[in-house]
DNA sequence: TATAATTATGCAACAATGTTGCAATAAATA
DNA sequence: TATTTATTGCAACATTGTTGCATAATTATA
C-alpha cells in the first residue's frame, strides 16, 4: 500500500492510505460522494487536494461523462499518466440502469486521423447496460 | 432561427434567439462563459434553463473532458438526441494550445463488444494540437 | 382575435462543489 | 536529530448549479 505511494512519488500519510485503501476496496470507479461514504471521517479540502495530487501523479484517473457524472479509478501499470494527459489501454462502461462506472479493457484502441490534427490521447466513453442489470 | 426551435418543440422567445444566434455566431463548442460573453447582458438562471431545455430536445449537446472542461454545441440533423443519450457521427477533438473543442466528423465509428454489455452510443474524445495550433 | 392553458422569465434564497491562504504539524533528507 | 519540505485542517471565499414563486409572455382553443 505504501509503495503505491512511493513508487509515484507521493508522500506516504495516514490520510492517504486511508484513501488507497477505498480505492481498493471497491473495483468500478468511484464518485466523490462515494469515496467520502467509505471513508468516515475525513476533511473535505484535504480529500480534495489527495485526489488532486493522486491525479497529478498518475495514481487515479478521473472519467467525466455527460450530465455531471464525474468519478475516479485507479491506474494501471500500463497507463501513461500525468495529469490529464493520461492514455488507458480501456474503455469506460456506463450502465445506465446502476450507474456504475466501469473500466473494461480493449485490445485496441481506434486510430484516428484528422489532417493537420495531431492526436495525442483518445478517451472513449460507452452508455449501455452492464453484465449485472441484465435481465 | 425560429423554426430550428419550433422544429425541436421549443417555444420560441427573444432570449432563446438570442442563446441560438451565440451558437451560430461560433463554429467550435462554447463554455459557459464563452456564451455568457457574447451574449452581454443576461439572467443566469435562465440561461441555465435555456441550454438545459435545448439540450433536452437534442437542439445542443454538451461535451465534457476531464479537468473540468464543459462545453456546448449544436447538434446536426443526423444526432440522435434527447438528453444524454445522444449519438454523434463524430469526435471531439480538444486542442491542448488553444483549447477549443471541435466537432470533427468521422466516417464510421468503432464498434465495440463486451460479452453481457448492451452498448447504447459512445463518446470519442480526442486531445492533441488542432490545425490552426500547428507550428 | 380574445380567452384560457401552458410555459418561460427574473428574482431571491439556497445547495453543492471547488479554491486559496495560512499556521500548525508531520514526513523525508542529510 | 536537526533541517527542509510538503501535508493537514480550518476559515473564508468563489464558482456553479438548483428550487420556489409571482409575473409575464407564448401557444392553443373556442
Amino acid at each position: 500500500m505504501e509503495n503505491l505511494l512511493k513508487n509515484k512519488n507521493i508522500r506516504v500519510t495516514p490520510f492517504r492510505i486511508d484513501v488507497l485503501r477505498v480505492f481498493n476496496s471497491f473495483e468500478n470507479a468511484m464518485s466523490l460522494s462515494q469515496i467520502e461514504e467509505k471513508l468516515g471521517s475525513f476533511d473535505r479540502i484535504t480529500l480534495y487536494r489527495t485526489l488532486k495530487s493522486f491525479q497529478e501523479n498518475g495514481l487515479i484517473h478521473e472519467i467525466v461523462m455527460p450530465g455531471d457524472i464525474k468519478k475516479y479509478a485507479m491506474c494501471e501499470e500500463k497507463c501513461g499518466h500525468k495529469e490529464h494527459d493520461h492514455q488507458h489501454e480501456h474503455i469506460h462502461f456506463h450502465c445506465k440502469k446502476c450507474s456504475e462506472v466501469y473500466c473494461l479493457d480493449v485490445p485496441t484502441l481506434p486510430d484516428f486521423h484528422f489532417t493537420n490534427y495531431t492526436i495525442e490521447n483518445l478517451e472513449i466513453q460507452v452508455k449501455g447496460i452492464c453484465e449485472k442489470c441484465q435481465e
